[in-house]
DNA sequence: ACCTAGAGTTTGAGTCGTCAAACTCATGTG
DNA sequence: CACATGAGTTTGACGACTCAAACTCTAGGT
């Protein structure tokens, strides 16, 4: 790749940001804010991508990414998302640490690097987080899953992903028994509290505010609800 | 780690060159090649190294890494040399190639990381190319080993290191037989070609020029010489 | 229509590591 | 002993990335 590591991350970040927009567009702030930098950083750094055509932009508008820039992001979230399964299922490091990791090997996987990882771990789906891994061609499927927010008291559900990456999130997830794979009840919900309670499958109930639910998505199972 | 990546390079590359000289000092000149850097560049970056004590250096003359410097080195020769027996070890790759992945990845590696690495690997005390992997506190058992090339026509031996990294001598070692922990035998030595004839266990007789077998280390064994 | 608040952009400057080229030093050979 | 040779150093400039602060645009409300 021509990109530089610091590149790299512009398109990660103007990537994750682009798919949480309705408009399919980053704001130039939320990039700027999700790389730690200063709106005017992200501004000069996406006048390079755009003249590498790797980004659109116009003067105050969003920024979208070409499909080479797509192309390239996906290679490096390939690349974050591999390095994570292979520190929790080879490592045996927690979840909770693996995200900031990753952030840092990404960069140093080479090609054949990543192909003899992606091997070794037997050409994962998913990431320890439930992310999809795109795969080499760059193809993504993303899991089918609602929020855990939408679920209502008593619905049944697995958990198959968690959005939050941030390390005291996944430790409280972790700690409650409530990980990837594993099954749930919504055994009551206080709107006015903004709080629901889950109660995961051989656990004790735990509570959590519908705000931290709606970021952890699950599959509703046919159950009592 | 207040050290750069590039800091850390040259950390490694003084470290290395301090070992190959005779008087225990790297020339700039040398820190320069193994760096592929101007002089310049070497002569600036080693103020910088002086500067955070982490070398000693008079204009002109050799550079010597403080106590602190040296730590420092074998911490990232540590990694390396993790990163290379994961590499091989777990991964598959071939050992001609992982120098050169393992120069990438070494820096990204954090504490964290490296300890569950190296508990994975069963704490190996040398890597893939028979060179000793540094303690955690720094602690590092050079192996007791001859150049190949001071053998006699007849003797037996074992090769316990190879200190040419690069990928196509290693190539040639493997295509050979002659990896680590073989037993070889020297069934001809001619002088005048500068070439020894090496028949390594099981395997047929491959020729080496002397300069390239000074590189090969051997631990002589009890046999017909 | 205006006018302001918030988002985005520009500018100028700073850091880090690099190079090319001019300069300085230490040596040994004639 | 002078002086050429090679090793090392300095200087000035550049590219990549960043920030702070001044500036500009867009959108929404009145």
């Amino acid at each position: 790749m021509l990109a530089s590591e610091t590149v790299e991350n512009y398109l990660k970040a103007i990537y994750l940001v682009q798919r949480e927009a309705a408009t399919d567009e980053a704001p130039m702030g939320k990039i700027a804010a999700s790389l730690g930098v200063t709106p005017g950083s992200a501004t000069s750094m996406v006048k390079k991508l755009v003249a590498a055509r790797l980004a659109r932009h116009e003067r105050f508008g969003g920024v979208r990414l070409t499909a080479r820039g797509t192309r390239a992001a996906l290679d490096i979230l390939r690349r974050h998302r591999l390095v994570e399964t292979f520190l929790v299922d080879t490592l045996g490091l927690d979840w909770s640490v693996v995200h900031d990791e990753a952030e840092r090997l990404e960069h140093a996987i080479s090609p054949l690097v990543l192909d003899a990882l992606d091997r070794h771990l037997g050409r994962p789906a998913f990431d320890p987080h439930g992310d999809p891994i795109p795969r080499a061609d760059g193809a993504l499927q993303e899991s089918e899953a609602m929020p855990m927010s939408e679920l209502g008291v008593g619905d049944a559900a697995r958990l198959v992903r968690v959005l939050d990456q941030r390390g005291d999130s996944l430790r409280f997830l972790r700690a409650s028994g409530l990980k990837v794979g594993a099954g749930l009840r919504i055994v009551a919900i206080e709107p006015g509290a903004g709080v629901m309670r889950i109660r995961p499958d051989g656990g004790a109930v735990v509570s959590m505010s519908t705000t931290a639910a709606s970021r952890v998505l699950v599959r509703p199972m046919r159950g009592r609800g």
